[in-house]
DNA sequence: CACAATACGGAGACTGTCTCCGTTTTAGCA
DNA sequence: TGCTAAAACGGAGACAGTCTCCGTATTGTG
């Protein structure tokens, strides 16, 4: 089990964290990591050692994505919706999250099928959400037959990359009604 | 009109080009422009007054892709087949031909929307391709009401984005069937 | 309070982008 | 053909971002 943090340590690795989260947020994910180490008042060694990589820094950030992600997921299925709505309603929140960031979406659409990728975990986690909505509704007989989650996972994650890198700020919900009827049982 | 090229400039335009090519196709669209335009033997200087950016060299390679495009989409009308096996074809082809160099994709969905991209009114011609197959498939009926060329367009981008960006090498083929399944009329 | 373990931070190596400007090539004209 | 203005070349180098190395500072434990 791994020791505890020295303090001066857990000071700095909180300090890039919640700096990285606010420039992250201002200019997305490319922004400069010397940048943020300045803000955070830390050396570029510092936040080197800390996040060998910029992914393990986004990974870092994604932590509370996941919890939150996963408990939306739970919630859409506990409205007891009809498939439509209540797929349209989880797509949309999952989108809303993983587009927090600009640049997001699309690393998280690398890291879904690269276990080698630091996100792949918080990929996984994300995934087993949507798989629940899914099952949720496929037991209930309101799917086509043959339905995959990983798939439909991934058709999500195209969109909200779509959203994310369109320069004109898009309105999801038409792409999510074409996904949704292709979906449920028509 | 404008005038000519000098002979000179157009050999090393064209030299240019086809190492871009080549390098894009091997290593992506992220490689260096140094580099390519060492390999093309021509100075850095020479590359960038051609192509003032990266975005305007991926624009020129990508002049004979929208006339294949465009041809695949009359190709694909012209076979009289059905909806789902007309629309999967088409989006299989057009997938094809907009992951030809790695990262091409999403500069894609990026130009899309944004008419100040050099790469808009390529897109633009692509879009005009996958208008006229859902037209003709909309004016025989076969559509479910309501559905707009542009976002299947873009879905669709999206599906290849995804796959482009993906470490593993996806098969679209199940994706496009969910979101052919959302355009046909059930 | 001493000292070993741990972490810091910033100088600088390296890579890629892009520009400026002295030099070379070209095309048109006598 | 030879001359010249205009056009194009190319590479040195300014700049920005990534990432590392290692001398210095901080921490916590015996």
């Amino acid at each position: 089990m791994p020791r505890p943090m020295r303090a001066d340590a857990r000071r700095n690795y909180d300090k890039i964290l919640a700096t990285a989260r606010i420039v992250f947020t201002e200019r997305g994910t490319d922004s400069s990591l010397d940048e943020i180490a300045k803000r955070a008042g830390v050396g570029p060694g510092t936040l080197y050692r800390h996040f060998p990589t910029r992914e393990a820094l986004v990974d870092a950030l994604m932590q509370d994505w996941t919890d939150r992600v996963s408990a939306d997921a739970d919630a859409a299925i506990a409205t007891g919706q009809p498939a439509r709505e209540m797929l349209l309603g989880w797509f949309e929140h999952f989108i809303d999250h993983i587009t927090l960031h600009r640049g997001a979406a699309s690393k998280i659409c690398a890291a879904m099928d690269d276990p080698a990728s630091p996100m792949y975990r918080k990929c996984r986690v994300m995934g087993e959400a949507n798989r629940r909505v899914i099952d949720h509704l496929d037991v209930g007989g309101q799917l086509r037959p043959g339905v995959d989650a990983a798939n439909v996972m991934r058709l999500v994650s195209g969109v909200a990359s779509v959203a994310d890198t369109s320069h004109a700020d898009l309105d999801v919900r038409p792409m999510l009604e074409v996904v949704v009827d292709g979906i449920v049982r028509g």
